[in-house]
DNA sequence: TGTACATCAGTGAACGCGCGTTCACTGATGTAC
DNA sequence: TGTACATCAGTGAACGCGCGTTCACTGATGTAC
């Protein structure tokens, strides 16, 4: 890499960690190409060398923060004991915490509403939106094949049309994976989702006061519940 | 109530009307008083007639969207049999979801990313805030009053530093339920919440398809964890 | 019932500010011979 | 090693647009005597 891509690429980067303290500071629609430029001490045209127009900002960042928290939690999970399955997916969980409440902006961005007129290229951020889910449900899956995963519940007691789904993406390229582990998974997510979302917006603070504590009991419930066990 | 007045009132709700589907379309935070008054054919300046502000504007809107949310919860309950406990738990988790979804945009209004600028004035919004929270928490109460909700942990288990704050919550004026009840109830809607945001930002749909049979089933599974049951 | 007056609804111009993007350009940095 | 040229970074002016809010005002509606 010469010189002078080298001095691009840190411009780039310049230009993105200023567009996350304007998002910070005004919200996640705010991010206005002559502020950055301001914050930064150039003037609004010169951005066009680094971005083609505002939407390809916006994707670049949206890119950013799916890797970034989708690599806090393979780097939780990887910290963990190969065999201890439930450990791996109580780091996982609490990885996913973490960063949304160290990065709320970059969260908001990600899961939050959407911003008014972008329209995200789906062929980029859909792989990148996979990556954490796609995390959990491979646990999941090594899981029950060293039958360390016994979920109290079976395919059969779901919905019916939920079944069917599951069973049709088993076969398919896109999910390669054990219908109940996308199935819990996805339950999973949408009850870890739940608590951090509601905490970032300050709605469970006044219930339960010290929110990682709850945090951490309910994420652990969950893995007993669903007989998530480890090899000793 | 005067001509006058009921005329007043009838273009109030006409801005605000306008101001929701400015918002459908350019997201909560595009709330712009010239773009209201060109879509109802006034000038600007015409509708600090209505509005002191356009702050003032955004928290009638915030207002009425939890009062319209809590309001279709407690007409479901009121729709069960009042010692169907877990039939109006069910009906009111429902509701939440039916409203989050035909009203996604007041959705992300009150529970999603703040509008950047915007101070709610917290004597007004808190406590139509914790209108559907207290809903909920009041029928769970009512339930274990009568005997029909067992909750399979108990606040011993719970870690010590939210049972403590549970406890000291209880004797409060604030919330004057059973700590249990508030436990799970928060429990509850953190569960119901993950669930209604991923779905609206398209991010459950492709692993369950059927997303209501999905919701329905696990907030019945959701009460029969709870040992909720209903008086015959 | 008619008149005088107060209240209210709404206008149009203005203030001072913001935005994304295009364009012709200057000057510095890098590259090939 | 030095020179000629191409590439790239960044500027400043401009286009056409948006915004919330204030102000002095006109005209209609309502009210009191």
């Amino acid at each position: 890499m010469s010189r002078r891509a080298r001095l691009h690429e840190a411009t780039k980067d310049e230009i993105k960690a200023a567009a996350r303290k304007q998002m910070k500071a005004e919200g996640t629609a705010a991010i206005s190409l002559r502020g950055i430029a301001r914050d930064i001490g150039m003037t609004a045209p010169a951005l066009y060398r680094y971005f083609a127009s505002r939407e390809d900002l916006i994707t670049d960042l949206l890119l950013d923060a799916f890797n970034a928290i989708a690599d806090v939690m393979v780097a939780a999970d990887a910290a963990q004991p190969r065999t201890d399955y439930a450990g791996r997916l109580i780091a996982v969980m609490m990885a996913y915490r973490a960063w949304g409440l160290e990065h709320p902006i970059d969260f908001q961005l990600i899961y939050g509403n959407p911003i008014p007129g972008y329209i995200a290229p789906s062929e980029l951020t859909i792989p990148a939106a996979r990556r954490p889910f796609d995390l959990v449900v491979g646990i999941l899956s090594e899981a029950m094949a060293a039958g360390r995963f016994k979920p109290p519940l079976t395919i059969e007691e779901l919905p019916p049309s939920v079944a069917a789904h599951l069973r049709a993406l088993i076969g398919s390229d896109d999910y390669p994976e054990l219908p109940m582990a996308l199935y819990i998974g996805i339950v999973g997510w949408t009850r870890i989702h739940g608590m951090v979302t509601l905490e970032l917006f300050e709605n469970t603070q006044s219930v339960v006061s010290d929110t990682e504590a709850f945090y951490r009991y309910e994420v652990t419930k969950l893995c007993k519940e669903m007989n998530l066990t480890s090899k000793t």
